[in-house]
DNA sequence: GTTAAATTTGACAAAATTGTTAAATTTTAT
DNA sequence: ATAAAATTTAACAATTTTGTCAAATTTAAC
């Protein structure tokens, strides 16, 4: 591996250049299943855990490996919260096309995405949270999207407009449409310990509630 | 004032008494205005612009005092942290108070909370962040809720499932409208930074949006 | 106005956290 | 098997942040 060097000091540049761009370089090399490690590790923390503020030391004591490595393998700790975040971009990205892409019929692309969120909130249920307060930290951080996605987004927009004429759905603006939608989809999953303490209520009960959802969305939005 | 000592060293050990419970001692001295004033301050931070992990140091700067009064008037950093989760704690309940204890008819109340809720917002966008962060943070951190407002709720629940009969809202579990009514009330405002993004919006289209947000939300949760 | 109490300040100590470096170790290629 | 490259480690330096204390200043009471 090539090593670049600053100052008389080694780094893992290649590794840098090789994450950013997956498909270019992907030989993968058995050295970095620490870089894997380290960065599945502060995602398990953030996301998993609600750990925001891990230090350096807790993340590398919860990945069993030596503090250094951070440094070593991203440079600093910003970069590694930076690269998390990065990568929660690109799976927001993923959900979007999802529901965006497909050409099923409305409902179906609703339950899809419904269905793909409380799998993924089951395993990581601080990820919208931390991909927030990253946000407020950053003062923004603009998406830039493809613009073959606006396009594909306009046609849901379009699709869902039709559905308003049928009646199926409220006519209203279609952003607010989404709004609703992924409002009431993700916040009481994101906002969970806030809700069970403002309603009292178990994690047995919270759970029920959770795995009940899906229909009680579907049945509030739709109007038949 | 009386002061109470530890290893030589004073502390305004009445503030610490007074502010806890204020209906005991409210004979209030012109010098806590700096007590409040730190406090505000740190409010500020934390609700208006989102610096939730703000140093002893920000927070003195902005308020324009000396950094180690917060350790003065509050003992530590962390003290001072709490009484602001406190704070909004109390917040939190008066809210849930109103929504409940008025005897204005289910939509009206509604539609009270709606307008409190957002004018709130405006001073406040990250309040309800904030507020869920910190009980990430201290992992649990049980309301104790007045036996009353337990009461005030059921009969609220009762209430809207009343409405439920009638047909001017859909059929389903009364904590379930609740969550539905919550979500699409404070995610579009908790998490702007984070949809805006993810919607490509300006500033301007979204404070519209927000400001379209009551009649949908009315329109979505009442069948008629 | 003087005195005692309360408040504010700056200097200092202690702790926590990050980043650097060179040396030690491991891996890979020949 | 050996040399070069890559990785890991531990010691160290630098920085940031919090908390303490005693002295200085301000305020309130008499």
């Amino acid at each position: 591996m090539f090593l670049g060097s600053k100052k008389g000091s080694t780094f893992a540049l290649d590794n840098f250049v090789k994450h950013k761009s997956q498909t270019i370089m992907s030989i993968q090399k058995k050295e970095d299943v620490t870089y894997e490690l380290i960065i599945n590790t502060a995602k398990n923390l953030f996301f998993k855990e609600g750990k925001f503020n891990a230090t350096t030391q807790e993340i590398a004591d919860a990945a069993g490996v030596n503090r250094t490595l951070i440094n070593y393998y991203f440079r600093s700790r910003n970069a590694l919260f930076d690269l998390v975040f990065e990568e929660g971009k690109k799976e927001d990205e993923r959900r979007q096309r999802m529901i965006v892409m497909s050409d099923l019929p409305i409902r179906e692309k609703l339950e899809l995405f419904i269905d793909y969120f409380l799998a993924q909130a089951k395993t990581y249920p601080y990820r919208e949270v931390y991909m927030l307060t990253q946000m407020i930290k950053d003062e923004f951080c603009v998406y830039d999207k493809k613009e073959h996605i606006k396009y594909m987004t306009q046609k849901f927009y379009v699709e869902l407009e039709e559905e308003m004429e049928k009646g199926t759905i409220q006519k209203m603006p279609p952003i607010q449409f989404m709004l609703n939608f992924i409002s009431m989809l993700i916040f009481p999953v994101a906002m969970r310990p806030f809700l069970q303490n403002n309603f009292e209520l178990d994690d047995k009960e919270y759970d029920k509630i959770i795995s009940e959802r899906k229909e009680v969305i579907l049945k509030t939005v739709f109007t038949n």
